[in-house]
DNA sequence: TTGTAAGCGTTATCAT
DNA sequence: ATGATAACGCTTACAA
């Protein structure tokens, strides 16, 4: 890159650097003329200040990370759209990292983005592990930090979550109030803070009903297709749940790729519920009755969340929490005729 | 951001910062003993080097930017999937960018990404103008560029698409030989390269069966959900076309849609084909026939691209096309009883 | 093998 | 209103 910097613009205006630095900030005193003429010049030799030495000086970067389990996901790519527009607005760019769900991963970003690289991280958590004490080194040193869907309970940063519990309630119930009696629960992660309180929701519904509880309803899924297939047509040919609520959006697919090849038909022999943020439930066959996170609006308040963090963080309780209402959208697959 | 600098750790040691600085870089003189030490003591005060200072010092910042015209979308959230990959094991970073398909927007990333924060730029572009002379810039400047799946045909740099033209041919002659005489073709920007090969597929085919080509079938679509929907609703009760042929996955839905509303039922009056990456078009009603593009394989072609233009840039031809196939999948969408 | 010192491109402080 | 200069944290000749 042969790009033109600050001192050959000055010495192409006969100016200091010092006047052309003052041109591009606009607190500083300066004449409107010269100004002016800066800014054309700069802009006929195509010069842009080097982010790189600002950031040096000025000891930040106008960065937020954002760190993922995946990004081929409906519910995070909407999230992270949602961020994109308020860092956008703000000025801020965007470094995107996916943990693939590995924790290794995980501690490496955490660890390589407190060289300035970013001012912020924002984090849906991979899950993977209990030793989450690395994280504290961020609290120690203030890069600031803003849990959203999947968090850490032990680590204290502000959140952006949703109402886990009551949605797993009142989608158990719904199942319940449709007729069912044997109902499964699909998790991929039993300790994630997530599938904790999803789990919770779907035994207390039981509880209220006076619904026992059976262990080989809950079926603890993977991240891999082929296993979860075979989990699956085995748990719903022993069990033969009559309703299948799954805690991700993944597993609701499985159990209809299942549930083809089986030939059980959803809803005569089976109703499924499932969290998702898929736009085209209403195409699916049958359409899906889903729990559904409002991924986008997530995502901004998690942006705003931490840009509050960064321009007044006396402002900030660090135990802040943003609950956000997943909405039950009722459609065919758990229809009762 | 209190964090330690070389400086510090330098003198925590008795060492010069110059020793410490080649202990984190292999290739320097430095006595095994030394640099064990001082990687200990890092760890142990947590020192990361400042990346700003680096990159300052070498010209370079391990960072690609990846625009895309939008995140929350199949295609191209797979495919940043795909270019995260191999940017990850080269240990680059990644900056994301979304056009929303907006020009100036686009115009207003590339000409900030000039200030040295990128490396170089993966993009797939937006359409929405003809003035693409700002992108020359890059090339003077020598800032890298590899266009993947919507590219500018009269920008000359490296890019990977897909065979679009072949599939739309394709995907037209097995509406034609599924009995279909009335196909509309669904597109949103015509003038974009990849509205126009898909359109010359279509138009061939035609051509080649004899079927006459008629205006009416043509549909400009938008990007807002309702104007699709007014558009479509308007055009299947108007034309009554016997199929129809989506450009782009989105339209599809539209379609699915508004046959829903009208009680249009496909495939029995209507077949519908269309380019998607959606992983579940199995699960819609009915099975979606696809077009499928290797989106996760196009972002991995596209970073390799990328790659080896900043590593060995002499052996990079500027006119470098990878076109990767996509795949007609036929499924119940477009199957004739 | 290790240390010294210059410089990457900016911006802030202090003069003028 | 503008200019000179030091400093941000790091890397790399060059010197020792």
């Amino acid at each position: 890159m042969e790009s033109v910097n600050i001192k050959q613009l000055a010495k192409a205006l006969n100016l200091s650097t010092s006047t052309v630095s003052r041109a591009f900030r606009d607190n500083s005193d300066i004449s409107k003329e010269t100004k002016e003429k800066i800014l054309a010049k700069a802009k006929e030799l195509n010069y842009q200040p080097n982010h790189y030495a600002s950031n040096l000086r000025e000891q930040k970067s106008k960065t937020i990370a954002v760190i993922v389990p995946e990004l081929a996901n409906n519910f995070f790519s909407q999230a992270i759209h949602g961020i994109e527009r308020v860092a956008r607005d703000k000025g801020y760019h965007i470094l995107i990292y996916a943990t693939e769900d590995d924790y290794e991963k995980e501690v490496s970003f955490i660890r390589h983005l407190h060289n300035g690289r970013a001012d912020g991280i924002i984090m849906s958590v991979s899950g993977e592990a209990n030793d989450h004490t690395y994280l504290n080194e961020l609290s120690q040193k203030r890069l600031p930090l803003v849990f959203f869907d999947r968090v850490y309970e032990d680590i204290v940063t502000p959140r952006v979550i949703t109402n886990d519990y009551d949605s797993s309630f009142a989608a158990t119930q719904h199942l319940i109030k449709q007729g069912c009696k044997q109902i499964a629960y699909l998790v991929i992660n039993k300790n994630l803070s997530i599938g904790k309180f999803r789990m919770q929701g779907y035994i207390d519904a039981l509880a209220k009903y006076n619904i026992p509880f059976d262990d080989r309803l809950v079926v603890d899924c993977t991240n891999s297709y082929k296993k979860n297939e075979t989990i699956l047509k085995r748990m719903l040919l022993d069990v033969r749940p009559d309703g299948v609520f799954t805690s991700v959006e993944r597993l609701a697919f499985a159990t209809y790729y299942a549930c083809y090849d089986l030939k059980i038909s959803i809803p005569e022999d089976l109703l499924v519920i499932g969290f998702s943020s898929l736009e085209i439930a209403p195409l699916l066959n049958p359409s899906l009755t889903t729990i559904t996170q409002p991924a986008t609006e997530i995502g901004i308040q998690a942006a705003n969340l931490l840009f509050k963090m960064l321009e007044r963080p006396e402002e900030i309780n660090p135990s802040e929490k943003i609950i956000l209402n997943s909405k039950l959208i009722k459609r065919r697959s758990t229809e009762r005729n």
